[in-house]
DNA sequence: TGAAATGTTGGGGCG
DNA sequence: ACGCCCCAACATTTC
């Protein structure tokens, strides 16, 4: 143990870079540092796959500043005054988690902290501002984006990007790491992540590099562009912020500068950290209404009559449901662990609204097989087009799938690149290939019910089942 | 961060 | 020349 300096502990969570790292910097500034990360529970599959680049990259920008990342299986809150005993640390820091778990594990910890005598300090590193923050005059939460936008903006603080300590001083323990392999986070067999790597480096050097395309170019075309499916004028950040590879703070400042400077024009500018905004409205709402997890935010849905043919439910998952845009998105997801945000909103309203499947099963769905999985954005974005979440999408707005398809792919080239097996026919039908004549369907090498599926259900026959769902409970 | 149904208007065909 | 009808095209309302 040195004792020339004070030894901290520094729990790593969903912060897992070095640059903009409140903890990480006020305990560099002490003395020793020994990072630290447990095994989380309850992760899905592409975000283990993602977790195990992640963590890769960070151990290496952590073995080259000079303090070797510590893996750990078990509960922190045991784990911790543990080693913390071991060092002779003095002090254990962590930047704030604001999901119910997180809050939790973070209490316990500070609880047993406490009884032992070691000091604890916590920081917000992944929000623009925290939620406890903001109320309305009423002092009661926001229940409306745009008033809580309105507010939030005004109680940003100006604050600076913490850069990345050049090089840390490495607590000495003889704890053994668990080799990350055993964690077995990666596919096997099969290995259906082999389409992730063509998309996505995890890791802060990816997330850099996404922002710096982004804001260099990209956004120029983000207001109108990012509802194109087929283009990406999306800044492919989800993942990156998920994991906290990548600072908000970082993003709001650099983005407030270059509409400052000019660079960037305040129509897309704007439009970008609003989008940023309604990720810090899912966490203040899971954070003040830490129920809607599991329960819906307006309780007249308690009593929604959802349904469940698995059949459906499959066909939806394994995009067959023979609506081409809403294939297209599923097999997106599916291949790359990513989804285009339009259609998203498009596959989410088709298995609540069409379907009238209850929004947790696409929840539980999206939670496995997104990259950018996150427990506030999932559950908010799902009960906000299943119409019984804050500031929801009226219970009426039903998304046709074919004018979805017609309006914002309208080459098709989105559908063409993830239902081949449609690409032959004509712009006109690809959106709806059962009114394609039989000769057209022919001359694309299409039959309807063998390469592709019929529709699963008739649009206005689901549509006017949904409008009577939702009339059953209006009035309750 | 819709879509469908219904209402209104105005140009042109036609008796 | 005139009025009637048809129906796009657009606007409004309803779900």
């Amino acid at each position: 143990m040195n004792t020339s300096q004070k030894t901290t502990l520094v729990w790593l969570r969903e912060d897992l870079r070095l640059e903009d790292n409140p903890a990480l910097s006020h305990a560099a500034s002490r003395g020793a540092v020994l990072p630290i990360y447990f095994y989380p529970d309850g992760m899905g599959a592409a975000s283990h796959w993602w977790l195990h680049h992640s963590l890769k990259a960070l151990q290496s920008r952590f073995d080259s500043a000079g303090a070797p990342l510590l893996l750990l299986d078990g509960d922190p809150a045991t784990k911790i005054p543990e080693i913390a005993e071991q060092t002779g640390a003095d002090l254990v820091v962590w930047n704030r988690v604001y999901s119910p778990a997180g809050i939790e594990s973070g209490k316990k910890l500070k609880q047993r902290l406490g009884d032992i005598q070691v000091n604890t300090q916590s920081f917000n590193a992944n929000l623009l501002i925290e939620p406890s923050k903001i109320l309305t005059k009423q002092e009661t939460p926001f229940k409306v984006f745009t008033p809580f936008w309105r507010q939030c903006q005004q109680h940003i603080e100006p604050q600076n990007v913490l850069p990345a300590p050049e090089s840390l001083t490495g607590a000495t323990h003889d704890l053994i790491t668990k080799a990350l392999d055993d964690w077995d986070l990666l596919p096997s067999q099969p290995n259906w992540a082999i389409g992730f790597d063509e998309v996505w480096q995890p890791g802060e050097q990816g997330a850099a590099s996404r922002w710096t395309t982004f804001l260099e170019s990209t956004v120029d075309k983000y207001k109108d562009g990012r509802d194109l499916p087929a283009k990406q004028f999306t800044s492919m950040l989800s993942p990156h912020l998920t994991f906290g590879e990548i600072s908000v703070r970082q993003l709001w400042l650099e983005m407030q500068e270059a509409m400052a400077t000019g660079e960037v024009s305040s129509d897309n500018g704007s439009k970008f950290l609003a989008e940023i905004g309604w990720r810090e409205f899912s966490r203040y709402l899971l954070f003040h209404f830490p129920s809607i997890e599991s329960e819906p935010f307006n309780d007249k849905f308690e009593d929604f009559p959802w349904q469940s043919p698995e059949s459906h439910l499959t066909a939806w998952q394994q995009g067959k449901t023979g609506y081409p845009i809403v294939d297209a998105g599923m097999r997106e997801l599916w291949r790359t662990g990513y989804m285009h945000n339009r259609v998203r909103m498009i596959c989410a309203s088709f298995l609540t609204k069409h379907l009238l499947i209850h929004w947790q099963n696409g929840a539980d769905w999206f939670w496995d097989t997104l990259v950018d999985a996150d427990l506030a954005n999932n559950t908010a974005s799902w009960q906000w087009v299943a119409g019984c979440g804050a500031d929801a999408a009226p219970y009426f707005r039903i998304f046709n799938p074919v004018l979805q398809g017609e309006k914002f792919d309208k080459q098709g080239d989105y559908v063409r690149r993830w239902v081949p097996e449609l690409a032959n026919l004509p712009d006109k039908y690809l959106h709806q290939p059962w009114a394609a004549k039989q000769d057209v369907l022919m001359d694309a090498n299409v039959v309807l019910g063998k390469d592709y599926p019929k529709p699963i259900v008739d649009h206005s026959t689901a549509r006017q089942a949904a409008l009577d769902a939702y009339e059953q409970i209006k009035s309750s």
